[in-house]
DNA sequence: CTGAAAGCGCTTACAG
DNA sequence: CTGAAAGCGCTTACAG
């Protein structure tokens, strides 16, 4: 039914193949021709099938973006929007198309990170997390599919692109404000363990607490999903403890606010028994009461050179690693107290 | 480099003809030599390119999904992603594909569907909105594209598959509801006018304000983007007038927070001064303090279905329009107050 | 500057 | 039950 170069090329008078370079804006078409052929196009409402070009081409200018499980979980969390903000307008620019995974499991998952890969959809991918025993990127780096991890890779570092936040420094900054702020009992509530993210926060937050000289304990440190009912979890855990703590760290804003809640519902009061410092500085951040002190992460940026990086990969005739660091600031607000004060405050 | 399917059917000792048929499952193959060609494919790592079948096929089993506008815009507002978390699950369930639009300027939105369509990148559209003088949903119509759209088209009702509120009712009770609790001055603080879903609920509001007796104020409506600055924005204009609303239908919860936030500034109280219905009941209407009392149009709804009717559309040999209503209810929180009872305090 | 031809990797009548 | 051949709509050496 569609109109095809053919009918183009009837109308013009002119090969197929003329019509392919005009497309193309090829140099070496008359300017001349290049107008008859355009008219004709026009003439005739005709669009090139991208489809077939990208079959005779092997180029698809799309990039596919694989996130790291269902969808039903993801998109609660407001991070996944702020990320693919950032690629969808990178990918704008550089006019390029997105694809996006839909599936549920991590099978399902590989599954059709091998359909968007091997069925030549899309020219590159974007994985929107980092896991330790992940099958996705040893798969794409033996099939030579040029990619980029929004996050550290684990063992793959050197020879893969990737952008990230010092995660190290930062969960370890958190950790030390929370120390400066008089805390000796601070815990940890992070994701799972096997989230590059969650390592790197861990170890920075380790860092601290042994830096300050002050005890490392493990029920202090809590892996949760990043989603409300994750933070809800911790707390009922921590709270259940002997030893309560004064502060924590929380690794993401969505599970802050369910650590919240929960505290709320106990009749624990942030700051005044427990102080937190939060990560991602989302909206909820903000709104939540107290609102969290949080580490802005610059979520917008991280996709947003992710796909920069990948497609200078395209642009570029041989292999480039790109390994970009997102800065972060500590944005301050209401869910942190120095623990002498509340200590002068009951001492009274 | 790819292996493809003549590779296989050497290995296999069949024609390449049989291989696809051995992927398609057909039946008139024999057991035997669909083990053999399946043996052949898994020792070469065969997959098939979705591409070169796309184009045989002349099907792609991708849906393309169209936003309004800007990446930018659209997703800072939490509907988005609630929509897309409904149509993700929904391609999932039915193997299909998502190709996401992020075109900036209405003209490039309109270029993007055109090159999805007509390129055969997917085999029918999602339409996230529904506008007054929209290119897209005529340009559809006119080259036979299956599509729904999310929201009430304005004039192609007829013809073409939609699932919706119906918002109509839905604004009427809002402002009804105001009413009941004594509010004569009720403003509504909505989306632009070539909103479908804004007139619709204006149209309601008006209904209601109308069948109370009340007078219907022109300045008492306002249009903003659905964006915090928005509500903002309103609450400028309303708080200048001489005679102050003491309620208010806000058709959009980011938009009710940017509201709240700038009341808060000027000391005004909600819901002791004003009382405020607001749209979509998303995390941040929980959140927001007072909680606001909003209307739960089942967002995830809205998308699930839509991708449902849309393959049902591809699935069946022959048109189908679907116009699916999803239902609402309001979620009463903390936003409103019965007008008397203030009116009583404040003249003790 | 332009055209004829082969090829991208599949599918699908048509034949047998 | 299986194969040979044409075709989907482009691009791109190769030739001139």
């Amino acid at each position: 039914m569609g109109v095809t170069i053919k009918d183009v090329a009837n109308l013009a008078k002119v090969a197929p193949s003329t019509v392919s370079r005009v497309i193309a804006n090829s140099s070496r078409i008359s300017e001349k021709t290049k107008q008859r052929v355009r008219l004709a196009m026009k003439e005739l409402g005709y669009h090139p099938n991208i489809i077939a070009r990208s079959l005779a081409n092997q180029s698809t200018q799309a990039i596919g973006v694989v996130m790291p499980s269902s969808a039903d979980k993801v998109f609660q969390n407001p991070f996944f929007p702020e990320v693919i903000r950032g690629i969808s307008i990178g990918a704008h620019e550089k006019k390029h198309a997105i694809y996006m995974s839909t599936g549920e499991t991590e099978e399902e998952i590989f599954q059709e990170v091998v359909q968007m890969v091997q069925g030549r959809r899309v020219d590159g991918i974007v994985l929107l997390y980092s896991k330790v025993d992940d099958m996705i990127l040893p798969y794409l780096q033996e099939h030579d599919v040029r990619c980029v991890v929004i996050g550290k890779p684990f063992k793959e570092g050197e020879t893969v692109s990737f952008v990230d936040n010092d995660n190290f420094r930062a969960g370890r900054e958190a950790a030390e404000y929370l120390i400066k702020l008089g805390h000796e009992r601070i815990a940890f509530v992070g994701g799972d363990l096997d989230l590059v993210v969650t390592i790197d926060r861990l170890t920075g937050y380790d860092k601290a607490i042994r830096a300050a000289g002050l005890q490392y304990r493990d029920e202090y440190v809590i892996h949760q999903e990043f989603l409300r009912e994750g933070g809800k979890e911790a707390v009922r855990k921590l709270m259940s403890l002997e030893k309560r703590p004064t502060a924590l760290v929380v690794a993401d804003d969505l599970m802050a606010l369910g650590v919240l809640n929960t505290l709320d519902e106990m009749g624990i009061s942030v700051p005044g028994d427990i102080s937190i410092v939060s990560f991602n500085n989302l909206l909820i951040a903000e709104l939540a009461r107290p609102a969290l002190t949080s580490i802005n992460i610059n979520i917008f940026e991280l996709g947003y050179q992710a796909v920069r990086c990948l497609i200078d990969q395209f642009e570029s005739p041989y292999k480039v690693v790109e390994q970009i660091k997102v800065p972060y600031q500590m944005i301050e607000r209401q869910s942190c107290k120095r623990l002498n004060e509340e200590l002068a405050e009951t001492s009274v």
